[in-house]
RNA sequence: GCCCGAGUGGCGGAAUGGUAUACGCGGUCGGCUCAAACCCGGCUGGUGGGAACACCUUGGGGGUUCGAAUCCCCCCUCGGGCACCA
């Protein structure tokens, strides 16, 4: 019980609230989205979850980050969208499904019922009406028609060549999911494996995508874009042509450093390219092969190991350096990549690092062509990649940068016609097979008169058949390859009717997770993807909201597909998401939870120790949104104590709900005025734990003007005060808000309630603190009248006698005054 | 190696050119109590001083400015991303 005592309850029943506004809410469809309103509209996303188990401490603060903005526009009179849905394709479903001999399908959706009331309890303003899991029929059906519109725009197309391989999860993996070396999933080494595969052509947006972060800038976080722009990895440089002696074509490599043309003293080839093969001489071919053998037996963390001994083998050929003539030898290396470029480079050991190291090891020929001042390479062991002049380069000798060096090599080639200006990417194309079960079939029939046949808009979806248990098991290729899927899979050939065979891979989950957020429109619509009209209506996303982990993956996809859809007309923009929040991580004792360390925080008992609302005022409260909270430094006991104290509040309001607030007390109606003001623009830029420390402070100040005077309880401003400490908290702890609400006298639910506007007449104060600095040093701080001249303030501050003597009988040579707080006073 | 971000009390953090340390945690002293928990209130960056007060303090160094945590240059440390990418 609170000091001044009283016979109302002065705490709510935390248990009892949830479970009464948790029903009040479900009843009147409160965040139910009205389609046909005519408010301005606001669509508020959340990565939707995987259905792994039950909401866990992650969820509860990305989730609680995206309802404080959902449940502010709603207040403001926006139309708010706040959809939910399951991302319920996926490996750990097969997993489990094996384990138990059951069907993926029942443990996913079992999950989701699980965590479904996990997430009404939770209380977030979310609109269930357009619920939507990737894995039901319903929706992966057109995942496959959009798979369509790839595929007949040559978008979508199949290759045959290595590939990331997870040995453990015996799947292929896109090179977004192979994370240092590592399955991005379970981490185990990847391989290499020769496979025919279906990619998407992202490569062919590689520009786009860059050139259309420019609209993205002022609202995704810099480190996003960074990450994007680094993983595309646009380099220009040029194409040079190697002419081999005995060869017919010559081999093209790519350099970003044409100028340095006249020191390429070897060339090298990657092993695994089909080029490596055509090109080996015969007195060769054995070397190269042992080496080829080896090299694919190494693990990608091997290879990529900056540590990593150069290898290589002499292919026993030569090409000619198209600018002076010369032989130079050709060696297949690991160093050189397969998939980068054109899979062959010119070496220029003297400014090249890894050429050097190459040639040094394998006593080829080193030739500085620019002298930069620093010791010759040959000596020092140093690649120079700086400016210099340059030497030994024919017609650019003399030439002393590096930009007009480029511009002239460029033009050489250019006039010889053995090269051109060249633009290459770091990006490859979207790898979208996966040799597992639980995801959404390719709709394609392979025919051996036909070859690839598209299955028809007609014929969709393409479903799963029923398999369960050890007919999952992995076995190398996808089970519905399997003895058990054989009647699902021999189908006649939709073209000419002979004996033909499905597809047997089911798509990355990327893929349908790249377009959930137009179904969420029009989630029931068994006619069409979405619906065009909605998504004009409502999209862009105004706000979306979900972890960092997903930047160069699903945030990558996802454009890539608006982008395609934008292509194909379906709608009419490119960059779906407007702003975007990356939350940061719920960690314990300074590392990530895991079940191996044992630091696990569990959300439902903390929920059950000290409710929703104080669980999630501790999340927004506790760091800045994209900031890790360390569970260990956080108090959620304190948080529910701090709403204790502001439903206490509400408890001591006498006044009526109608009294009129102009009547108040005056300092009081000023604080809560400016803090309306700063909430306001607070959570409206992401601020949010500032915008709670500041719901704090006004709670203070209403707590003070209550306990000076046993009136105050009547007082219209702590009424006013009360009622918005409310609507703010609202934004983080509905189950409070809605009881202080109810208190208060009003009509539920405060979710729709008006959110204020502040009152410019006080936003000022009667009297200001200025502060007085006399070379800089702050020498009074003095309570004046709002309001005073520059020429008032600088009298006020001179009379004052602690500057007096700090002037110590200096003249004065400059004041500056920075109304209302500040006087500046340089002596000379 | 390259690219991003960050360094502020014992801790999470606030202040983005104008009162450094808001708000909270922790601590401490006091009130309530037979006692304790809860709750309520005060104090809480450092040094010196009995006090008034003075000086110092935003990773380090330099600069711009009447004034710098904030802007500029150099360096250090930590976190994240990419990485034999030609």
């Amino acid at each position: 019980m609170g000091s001044t005592g009283g016979d109302e309850p002065r705490t709510y029943d935390v248990e009892a609230a949830q479970v009464k506004w948790q029903q009040f809410w479900e009843r009147n469809a409160t965040f139910q989205a009205d389609r046909n309103s005519t408010k301005e509209r606001r669509y508020v996303l959340d990565m939707f979850p995987y259905p792994s188990g039950d909401l866990h401490m992650g969820h509860a603060e990305a989730y609680a980050m995206g309802d404080v903005l959902a449940r502010l526009w709603r207040m403001q009179g926006y139309e708010v969208l706040h959809p939910i849905g399951w991302d319920s394709f996926g490996l750990p479903a097969e997993n489990a499904a094996i384990k138990m001999g059951e069907h993926p399908a029942k443990w996913t959706y079992g999950n989701i019922e699980t965590q479904k009331t996990s997430f009404k309890r939770y209380g977030l303003s979310l609109d269930w009406t357009t619920e939507l899991h990737t894995s039901d029929v319903g929706y992966y059906k057109w995942t496959q028609w959009l798979f369509a519109q790839f595929y007949k725009r040559g978008l979508a197309y199949r290759k045959n060549s290595f590939v990331n391989w997870c040995p453990k999860d015996q799947t292929v993996l896109a090179n977004e999911q192979v994370v240092g070396g590592l399955c991005e999933r379970c981490h185990t080494p990847v391989t290499k494996r020769r496979l025919s595969q279906w990619y998407f052509k992202i490569t062919e947006y590689a520009q786009a995508l860059l050139d259309d972060m420019e609209q993205l800038e002022a609202g995704w976080p810099e480190r996003v874009l960074a990450m994007q722009r680094n993983w595309i990895g646009r380099s220009v440089g040029a194409h040079v042509d190697f002419v081999i002696e005995g060869h017919a074509t010559p081999v093209t490599v790519f350099t970003t450093r044409p100028d340095t043309l006249w020191g390429a003293t070897f060339m090298v080839v990657a092993p695994d390219s089909e080029l490596a093969d055509a090109i080996c001489a015969d007195s060769a071919r054995a070397a190269f092969e042992a080496y080829l053998e080896r090299v694919k037996q190494s693990s990608e963390i091997e290879r990529q190991s900056t540590e990593h001994e150069k290898t290589g083998v002499d292919l026993g050929v030569y090409a000619i350096n198209p600018v002076n003539g010369e032989r130079i030898p050709v060696w297949a290396a690991d160093y050189v990549l397969a998939e980068y470029g054109t899979g062959a480079i010119m070496a220029v050991p003297a400014h090249d690092q890894r050429d050097l190291d190459f040639a040094r090891k394998f006593g080829i020929l080193v030739r500085p062509v620019i002298d930069t001042g620093e010791v010759d390479p040959r000596e020092s062991g140093v690649a120079t990649t700086g400016d210099g002049v340059y030497i030994n380069s024919g017609p650019l000798d003399g030439l002393a940068d590096k930009k007009s060096g480029v511009a002239k090599a460029i033009e050489l080639l250019e006039a010889q016609h053995t090269g051109a200006a060249a633009i290459t990417y770091r990006l490859r194309d979207w790898l979208l097979s996966r040799q597992r079960f639980w995801g959404c079939p390719i709709p394609v029939i392979h025919c051996p008169n036909c070859g690839e046949v598209l299955v028809g808009d007609d014929q969709l979806p393409v479903e799963l058949p029923d398999l369960r248990g050890d007919d999952l098991a992995p076995k190398g290729v996808s089970p519905l390859a399997g003895a058990a899927a054989a009647a699902w899979r021999n189908v006649p050939c939709p073209n000419c009717g002979a004996p033909a065979e499905r597809d047997t891979d089911t798509m990355d989950t990327f893929v349908d997770s790249s377009w959930y957020f137009y179904r969420y429109l029009s989630a029931n619509d068994d006619t069409q993807a979405f619906n065009p009209a909605e998504v004009r209506a409502w999209m862009p996303v105004d706000q979306y909201v979900g972890g960092v982990e997903h930047a160069i993956l699903h945030l990558l996809y996802m454009r890539f597909f608006a982008h395609v859809l934008h292509d194909l007309g379906l709608i009419d923009f490119n960059e779906p998401m407007q702003r975007l929040l990356n939350q940061g991580q719920v960690i314990n004792q300074g590392k990530a939870m895991s079940k191996s360390l044992g630091n696990g925080v569990d959300l439902g008992t903390q929920i059950d120790a000290y409710g929703v609302d104080a669980v999630r005022l501790t999340m927004v409260f506790a760091s800045p949104p994209e900031d890790d909270i360390d569970w260990a430094d956080v108090s959620p006991a304190s948080s529910l104590k701090f709403l204790q104290r502001a439903y206490r509040l509400a408890t001591e309001v006498t006044s009526a709900p109608d009294a009129d607030v102009s009547t108040g007390n005056l300092e009081l109606r000023r604080v809560t005025h400016r803090t309306i003001k700063a909430i306001t623009e607070l959570v409206a830029m992401g601020r949010f734990n500032v915008a709670v420390a500041r719901i704090m402070e006004l709670v203070n100040a209403t707590r003070k003007t209550l306990d000076a005077d046993a009136r105050s309880g009547a007082d219209p401003a702590v009424r006013e005060a009360t009622q918005f400490v409310a609507q703010a908290l609202s934004l983080v702890a509905p189950y409070v808000a809605e009881e202080m609400w109810e208190l208060l006298g009003y009509a539920p639910s405060i979710a729709n309630s008006h959110w204020p506007e502040p009152d410019a007449a006080l936003l000022g104060n009667e009297t200001v603190v200025m502060v007085v600095q006399v070379q800089g040093k702050v020498r009074a701080k003095l309570e004046v009248p709002d309001g005073l001249t520059e020429a008032e303030a600088t009298e006020v501050a001179l009379a004052d006698p602690a500057v007096i003597r700090a002037l110590d009988d200096r003249p004065i040579a400059k004041v500056i005054v920075r109304l209302p707080k500040l006087v500046s006073i340089v002596p000379q």
